[in-house]
RNA sequence: GGGCGUGUGCCUGAGCGGCCAAAAGGGACGGACUGUAAAUCCGUUGGCUUAUGCCUACGCAGGUUCGAAUCCUGCCGCGCCCA
């Protein structure tokens, strides 16, 4: 009974530790989760959402995923919607101070956000509470603003590196922004956290609430940190600002096609990070001698899709890829376009016009670089004479460079 | 509050009063080659119904000049130093 007691612990150790950067710290944690059981209480486990960038990609599903365990664990998942944070802005961003977002946009930006999170989460009651931080922050005064001020230093502050490396490029560091993290580490105190998680660049701040919390008499929450995800760009960390990510909303095909194209340096780190493989699964399929590396990257690709459509939808998407990419091919179904029957006369158009209306480009001159750079064909041919007028009529096929593929009718 | 600097296209960054839609690099996009990988090579990278053309752009607003990203004035932002 014991032993067996003894065994669950130490395999759900096992499963949190996996594919995280650093846990403050193990010890802690391990005793936590005794504890709970020996109470029979659900640890709370917190997760900060950012209000504002209500996109989901594959860097936000590493914390996800791992939120997931401690829900299967048993535990529950407290979801901060940083609504009230949200009128600063995380210092992290370090782009300048946000505009104020109303309090429609938050709820809308919050419910994007659930539907995209509640494909990795247990959604139930049991398992999930979500809170606003705006129920705690906005009815502090002046006063508690700086008694909560008075539990941090300014050369602490600054030891963030995200501070000291705006401050040596000149760039403006307001004094609220050194309420971001206290503010934080204040919804810890407020929600009794356990546990909370983050990313690494969210280090500081969640070691903030710790402090906060002792000094509020309270156990101290767990900190678990998960890497960075790296974005398909294969340098930077993924984000939505630079473009280098794989979105959780977006089709599968999509999803598939941005996974293969990352570089294969990456495949590793996304093994561990976005599949649930084992280790040994992930060194077999890494190791070149044992498996092509497209190959490995076609079952990443796959695993990745599957986790957020299922199977059939990775293995129809892992197909179209063949299809079109590796064979060359139009893919199977083609979307049609429909564009203002007004933009016709007499039943023709300009390919430049036409280009620009099915979105293929943002501008007439635009289209007409991708006419002139052999990017572009329709109804079959390529076509580098930018001039030429097309007709419509018997809704041909338009493709832009390889990716982008329509057929063409009149609305 | 004072002094000195600084503000350029997606980013970094160069720009003598005309030859600047603005060097160079990065990124991005397109093409070749591939495994939509990497590496490499080539091209494009403000807009305009089709242009030895027009319009918009070098923090903002004015001014000097035949002509300004380049000079002057004011304002704004940022940095450093002094108080």
């Amino acid at each position: 009974m014991i032993d067996s007691a003894l065994d669950n612990f130490a395999a759900a150790m096992h499963t949190l530790r996996t594919g995280v950067d650093h846990i403050y710290s193990e010890n802690e944690l391990q005793n936590r989760l005794m504890k709970a059981a020996k109470e029979g209480r659900q640890l709370r486990i917190k997760l900060g959402m950012d209000p504002t960038a209500p996109d989901l990609h594959l860097g936000h599903a590493v914390v996800l995923r791992k939120l997931r365990q401690f829900q299967d664990l048993g535990h529950r998942a407290v979801l901060i919607i940083g609504d009230f944070t949200a009128m600063i802005g995380d210092p992290t961003g370090k782009k300048k101070t946000r505009p104020v977002l109303s309090a429609q946009q938050v709820e809308e930006n919050a419910a994007t956000y659930f539907a995209q999170a509640g494909k990795i989460l247990d959604t139930s009651s049991l398992k999930l509470e979500i809170r606003r931080n705006s129920e705690w922050l906005s009815t502090m005064n002046f006063a508690d603003a700086l008694l909560l001020a008075q539990q941090m230093t300014v050369a602490r502050m600054l030891e963030r590196d995200t501070f000291s490396e705006r401050h040596k490029a000149g760039e403006a560091i307001y004094i609220h922004e050194f309420m971001y993290p206290l503010m934080q580490g204040w919804d810890s105190v407020m929600i009794k956290a356990d546990v909370e998680l983050g990313g690494t660049d969210q280090t500081f701040n969640n070691l903030v609430g710790r402090d906060l919390q002792a000094g509020q008499g309270q156990e101290p929450q767990i900190v678990v940190i998960m890497p960075i995800l790296c974005g398909t760009d294969g340098v930077q960390k993924m984000g939505k600002s630079l473009g280098n990510y794989v979105g959780i909303a977006e089709e599968p095909r999509e999803q598939f096609g941005k996974v293969m194209s990352i570089p294969d340096s990456l495949m590793k780190q996304w093994f561990e990070l976005c599949t649930p493989l084992s280790p040994a699964e992930i060194a077999k399929l890494t190791d070149g001698a044992q498996t092509h590396p497209r190959q490995a990257k076609e079952e990443l690709a796959l695993c990745i899709v599957r986790q957020f459509y299922g199977d059939a939808e990775a293995k129809a998407a892992a197909d179209d890829f063949r299809r079109r990419f590796t064979e060359g091919q139009l893919p199977q179904e083609i979307a049609t376009q429909e564009i203002d029957s007004q933009l016709v006369k007499d039943g023709h158009i300009g390919l430049l016009a036409l280009i620009k209306a099915v979105g293929f480009a943002p501008s007439t001159s635009e289209a007409r670089r991708l006419v002139e750079s052999g990017a572009v064909s329709f109804g079959g041919n390529k076509i580098s004479d930018p001039k030429i007028q097309v007709s419509i009529s018997d809704a041909p096929i338009l493709q832009v460079g390889k990716r982008r593929v329509c057929k063409v009718t009149t609305r």
